[in-house]
DNA sequence: ATTAATAGCGAAAACGTTTGCGTGTTGACA
DNA sequence: TGTCAACACGCAAACGTTTTCGCTATTAAT
């Protein structure tokens, strides 16, 4: 570059240790305070690297030590609460203990996953931690997972898991979530609770669903299967929420009697306040919400949201725990963990 | 590890070269369909490295390239809307161009950002994209900054940008973006147009500040400095939105012919709202609300609001270009452009 | 004065690639 | 038979570290 600045270009070993006339093992050793050295030399060369600002290179540590410091997080989506909430929680921990963390998003994307994997897994990361993309899910493939473990390479897995995968998995307890939630609704005097739910391939749906059910089995309450709207995911992408609310209308004009509603994320559950308050209901009076997620939407909308929170960041703290400490184990002795994070009925004014 | 499952670990060269009994350098040369191999062989190394899925490992060529196809990304915060939609961007020129992401979170600290960009600066990535901490915006302290320049390393700035430092930036037009949305309210017939803004060291909030002001000189509209409430960001943290919310309805009270509002972002706007509501206001009717951002909640709030999108995603694919472009250049000219995003008025329901 | 110990440093290997160049083996041609 | 391409391959350097080993000169001990 043709500028007038000074430019200090990184400085190697090797510079160094032309410069001061010695080899680069001495420069490296009096770096790290070798006994080796002499103290002249010692401060002669630490004054030299501090002058210069001399930081080792990254990449050439990595190559030598093979392993690299650093986490790779593979997930569908990032303009998601939910997720950029765990991203922090990996951040936090993963720097705490001197890593960094590479993102890669799948979109949704099964074949996105698989590149995103591959580009990682050759070298450039220590481990993995990801949540499977919905697709993958559908085409129940998961060689790439198996294939990645089999070559050393450890992965944690969060929120969206798979059971026939061996590995470390951080989930929260969708089921008791769920249930507890809609024992609240119950409880709280509603005769007639719905679920709005997602298809059963997602395995947070299927569980929320689950749920759902062994509430009402608890009060001693016939399913009725009229009450249970599974929502396909292709119509709720972006901005095809008009058919979501048509949907959920016909939920509502078909069963006049419903006065308690659960959903199983948050847009489903704001989406549906929205068609009750058009339909003339009144929030919480004649009619209950309760939603599932710990986003920005539950607090803020009107009247807030009664939600299952899901402690997202303790997710991405626990996860990222998890790899490291497999990571740094000495003892090659693998026997993987789940961690179950305990779901928390945050109460707002969606509910009585 | 002790499974019984075959264990393929990663192979390298050395290895592939070993087992068929040539030369490293064949092998590379083989991989790479040299002409200097014949075919017998050519054939023979690819299908044993098929066999065995090799993949050069991506250390060992940052280091021989001195590239690492990396793009460190640096930003104050992930659980926010705007901030995902730039990562989502960026992640996807990025990919598109053969890069991959790496995140740190300078959690608007200044320390944090230092020490972020002293990790990853060491040979981890070629260039960064970030958007200033507000803690480093208070201090006006920039010297990582230039020191990363100097090294040779570029740097795309967005969003939170500061004009003392000599690289790519991308904007959007703060100014026009809230002149827009504020000569919207006062054509829609409101004669008394609040804004709620922060503090001015953040130039964002600053530079929308101005647009309001120049929105009423082109309406011949004294400013009244009773209608400006300039909110401390400390208060909002987190959870301490009471506080926010009684400053507004201090400015409501204080100003009882308020009937237009301009908030510097969603929060603010929604919170207003809510307050104005409490107060017995009817929204549009008798009072107006236009929000900054591209968020989730202006869309989902009731009623939804009219906002001054950003387009973050953009942003995020504008850096991501910028950065790759520069750092693919041949030729070493620099000189530095600044790239200008256009706001939109998206019209929902808080305006007439 | 000879030997042993020690302090202080350098050479070289290793991590996994790519690539310019050298070299040995063919076959063709004069 | 001698010369010369062309072909096919290996050697070695380079990227920037760390670390083991070995070398040399000085010192201490006998």
């Amino acid at each position: 570059m043709l500028n007038t600045h000074i430019m200090k270009k990184k400085i190697t070993l090797k510079q160094i240790a032309r410069e001061l006339d010695v080899s680069i093992s001495t420069v490296s050793k009096a770096l790290r305070d070798s006994i080796e050295i002499s103290e002249d030399t010692r401060q002669k060369v630490q004054a030299f690297a501090k002058l210069y600002n001399y930081r080792p290179n990254n990449i050439a540590l990595s190559l030598k030590n093979r392993k690299t410091k650093t986490i790779g997080v593979i997930i569908p989506e990032i303009v998601h609460h939910f997720f950029s909430k765990v991203i922090r929680g990996i951040e936090l921990v993963a720097n705490k203990r001197g890593y960094n963390v590479i993102i890669g998003l799948s979109n949704e994307s099964f074949d996105k996953e698989v590149i995103n994997m591959q580009m990682l897994a050759n070298g450039s990361i220590d481990g993995f931690i990801l949540s499977i993309a919905k697709e993958t899910l559908q085409q129940q493939d998961y060689h790439h997972f198996k294939e990645t473990i089999n070559q050393g390479m450890p992965i944690v897995m969060f929120d969206r898991i798979v059971n026939e995968i061996h590995c470390d998995k951080v989930i929260i307890d969708d089921l008791k979530g769920s249930k507890n939630a809609v024992s609240k609704l119950l409880s709280n005097g509603c005769q007639n609770v719905a679920i709005i739910t997602t298809k059963d391939y997602v395995s947070v749906g299927k569980l929320r669903t689950q749920g759902y059910l062994e509430a009402l089995e608890d009060f001693k309450i016939t399913p009725d299967t009229n009450l249970i709207l599974k929502v396909d995911d292709e119509l709720v992408s972006e901005d095809h929420l008009e058919s979501l609310e048509n949907e959920i209308e016909g939920l509502f004009q078909g069963n006049k009697n419903i006065d308690g509603v659960f959903a199983v994320n948050e847009l489903y559950a704001i989406i549906a306040m929205k068609v009750a308050r058009n339909l003339g209901m009144k929030i919480p009076e004649d009619i209950q919400f309760i939603g599932f997620t710990d986003g920005v939407l539950s607090k803020h909308a009107t009247p807030s949201l009664t939600t299952v929170s899901q402690h997202g960041q303790l997710m991405g703290e626990k996860a990222a725990e998890l790899l490291i400490d497999n990571l740094e184990r000495e003892d090659e002795e693998e026997h993987y963990k789940t961690i179950v994070i305990a779901t928390e009925l945050v109460e707002r004014n969606s509910t009585k």
